[in-house]
DNA sequence: ACGCATTTGTTCGTATGTATT
DNA sequence: TAATACATACGAACAAATGCG
């Protein structure tokens, strides 16, 4: 009559072996862009069949976690690479792709989590962070107002400076320069009236609705990384998403 | 030498599998919330392993046109269930998922398809269509005005009061009543000022800022079947995404 | 309450096809 | 051409969930 309480710990053995996958990923085991071992060779290390490797992959290919190349290997997904780059962003263009995106960073200043900022982030008020203010412009016109705040502690070196000098996404920074890998994010979309700043930086007038997008990225294992809020232009551009 | 052009029609035997289920659903064969045969059978009526029919199922199943059950047997998707209601709702409270949701419609008429809405529709000006407002409140706080068109040649007996007798989501009364199926859709997002009217039946003053959902539906074979424009307030609910 | 049949879920093994280098 | 890696396909067995008698 004491039964076996819940077992809330049970998993197939292919689940287990993509947690391990995971580990390895979080651990730095195989960097951003690089292959991971083929099946078999993960097979064998893990003592479980090829199928069984396949499936946990499966799982996490369809995450984005890892990416599979017939006749080439698999490898771990990066921000880096033309095909996966802004793949967080969901901006598009009314008409149609044209793009051309330039970033132009206002401001990048350490200092301390205001309560807001901590809870977002996961740290206590007082703690060091990095806040980022950057301008996206498509096509000359300006169309994303970023504000970014990122824990101090992991982004030790992180300056002005070096975010104006890096050619790529700001994800794929992290990645290379700090170890950092942003895997999934959380998005909180709102309709707001410009402040006489944000109006000015956009070229709208003051008072003119915008998109508030709300952001938290995070990292293997449910790991808050990144708050930012983006500020959207959406006069001839929109925010697209599938639904299924 | 010839060679083989292109081979532009080559696909494995277990897609193939899968055009045929989603043939047969298109084709009523198996109505929304009824089991498909199972995995031993459909092999059998296809000739081919049970594997191949899996890794169709797993592939619609992961686009939500089925639904697994173990044990039970696989189910043809729907709006109709409580686990899938409102699934293309992306509206969220603030602060917890105290919903209670209500609806009350407005309008429901027929009419001509303007160049817009015809466009939209894949339809051609002139065609019928017919026009709907409706109001959803969450807990008595009004907080999404839509705009939807459909195409009148599909939905014959469509009324006011036929909407607003039906318990239960506006997707699952076309699903029973005109054997309409929604599957995916696309949203295009952009901010805009209330005007007058929908400030009123919003709850909020005139100019203030709101989202625009323009939504477009899909059933089996990417055949438009809704446009939808959705007015969100969002001053204490938010439009949420995930992103990976 | 129990057992049985059905159905999907997991795991293994093997062989062959296709893409890449 | 050959070797390697992922992709497809088949077969078999057992596990777990469900429903029925």
């Amino acid at each position: 009559m004491p039964a076996v309480a819940d077992t809330p710990a049970f998993s197939p053995l292919y689940r287990q072996i993509k947690d391990l996958l995971v580990k390895g990923l979080q651990g730095g085991e195989w960097a951003p862009g690089a292959a991971i071992p083929s099946e078999l060779e993960l097979a064998a290390r893990y003592k479980v069949s090829q199928g069984t490797v396949r499936k946990a992959i499966d799982e996490l290919a369809a995450e984005n976690l890892l990416v599979r190349r017939q006749g080439k290997g698999t490898f771990v997904g990066t921000h880096a690479e033309a095909q996966t780059q802004y793949r967080f962003l969901r901006l598009a263009d009314d008409a149609g792709i044209a793009q051309g995106l330039t970033r132009r960073f206002i401001d990048c200043r350490r200092g301390r989590a205001s309560a807001e900022v901590a809870r977002a982030l996961a740290l206590k008020s007082g703690d060091a962070v990095v806040q980022i203010q950057r301008l996206l412009s498509l096509a000359t016109r300006p169309v994303v107002l970023d504000e970014i705040w990122l824990p101090g502690a992991l982004f030790k070196g992180l300056t002005a400076e070096r975010l104006a000098d890096y050619r790529g996404p700001m994800y794929a920074l992290f990645e290379t320069e700090f170890g950092v890998r942003m895997i999934r994010a959380e998005e909180k979309i709102r309709a707001v009236a410009a402040d006489a700043d944000s109006a000015r930086l956009l070229d709208v007038v003051a008072g003119a609705p915008l998109l508030a997008v709300d952001r938290w990225s995070y990292s293997y294992g449910d790991e808050v990384l990144e708050w930012r809020r983006g500020l959207y232009q959406t006069r001839d551009h929109h925010y697209r998403n599938q639904l299924s």
